[in-house]
DNA sequence: TTTACTTATTTCCATGATGGATATATGTCA
DNA sequence: TGACATATATCCATCATGGAAATAAGTAAA
């Protein structure tokens, strides 16, 4: 290869084939909070390696697309999702994540209120709602239940799984990530739940409610909650960041 | 390509070219903080692309080394230090963010003592020690300085290094990265004073050290501090996170 | 040796956030 | 109409924090 003189020269000179590069993946933790209890979809490996295991729904990232594209196109594509709340998590590049070839995996999650799934899953039988359950430790080990039991997953999604419950675990109390599990209008009982299933403790509900409404996240819609036998709760509804704006 | 019947079958079989991969770069922040203000090493790029230009020290992941080998791979060759607190940060993927080829760049931060950055300062003329200033508008814009003024860094550099010095205002007053900051004995002063340069404000010193002291991270020597002019105050060393051991 | 000086360290108090018990309000349903 | 169950409000003790002020302990000059 010259020397080129110039920086448009170089370029046309480059050859990107000079080395061999690795695979570069994305893989999404779909999360959400199912009757008390935080879930993830998992899916269903219909091909090698790991066929017939479960794994988060992910796919390879094309020379043309950014990551957090790719990240919404698997969201769609795979999961039959979509408008949900989505960050980077972590990138993951062990060489041996992968027993096919080099995959370096970088690791989104999104989040979505519960009732959003039911249509993913009908969609795709390959798909499931997996709770996730507190190992009885009371250290950071995850087990993930589908219809029948344990599900051990595939590759090192374990592992994402985990990392991917501590960040919404450290997040869920200073940022307002938690609205994003739930519907557009919702009750304060219903967001502490949220919070409780995240966290694995109870709170404290006066406190909860006080700390929540000085915040200045709940816009109050003067409506209340139908259905209920007993006194219905007010809905509230989510006001992005005030204090960004 | 057949379809094989078992998964070591399928392996053998499989074609790790079929498709074009992007490279994948580690990219270093290393940040201390230098006269009361944060700082960043950088280096100045020898060749094309941007030659002449001030970037993070970086490299190529190869095929067999784990990412986060890589990262001390980097730290050791292209910055000539080594020991330092290195973590994750964020995972750059925009499909033109390099015009050489489609490049993603998983950036890490690692934290050192300033001190420790004389010896890569004279072992390779071509890096520097900029300082970063808050910009004079409350927002998250940066300012790196070298010796003569304004550095303007090149790729999309500077957004790198925004977000590390978000992740490290975000992480300072509830993790004890501050320590990787200062060398192994400190006094109270020394360590409020990297709070305040990270954060860009000015902190009440005695709820400081109650706040430092009953969190259980510091270990009295029983030493003071030399060469002051007036009460020395004493030197504390890091008590690695009692809680977590 | 003594005193001025400067910063470290401690003490003290006011304030605000939080945990938690308790009281009151307001729906549904028998 | 009243029992019931939960929402919502009130109240108080406790703890973390901001901040002023007092005290301690070195150095350096008188």
């Amino acid at each position: 290869m010259t020397m080129p003189g110039n920086e448009a020269a170089f370029l046309a000179d480059y050859d990107p084939q000079a080395y061999d590069r690795p695979s570069v993946a994305v893989d999404l933790v779909l999360m959400s909070v199912v009757d008390g209890a935080p879930a993830a979809l998992l899916a269903q490996r219909a091909e090698h390696p790991h066929a017939g295991q479960w794994v988060l729904p992910g796919g390879f990232v094309p020379m043309n697309e950014d990551l957090d594209a790719a990240a919404r196109r698997i969201l769609s594509d795979k999961a039959h999702l979509d408008g949900a709340y989505i960050e980077q998590l972590y990138t993951f590049g062990a060489v041996d994540r992968d027993p096919r070839m080099r995959v370096i995996s970088v690791a989104y999650f999104a989040l979505l209120p519960a009732d959003r799934f039911a249509a993913a899953l009908e969609a795709d039988p390959a798909l499931t709602l997996a709770r996730i359950a507190f190992a009885p430790s009371g250290e950071d080990r995850l087990q993930a239940r589908g219809r029948q039991g344990v599900l051990p997953l595939a590759f090192d999604h374990a592992e994402i799984l985990s990392v991917a419950m501590t960040r919404l675990r450290g997040k869920i109390d200073y940022s307002d990530i938690a609205f994003a599990l739930l519907p557009e209008r919702f009750t304060l009982r219903a967001l502490q739940d949220v919070h409780e299933a995240i966290l694995g403790v109870s709170l404290n509900k006066p406190a909860f409610r006080r700390r929540m409404l000085d915040r200045g996240w709940l816009q109050p819609t003067g409506e209340r909650e139908t259905g209920a036998s007993f006194r219905p709760a007010e809905l509230f509804r989510h006001r992005p960041s005030p204090v960004t704006s």
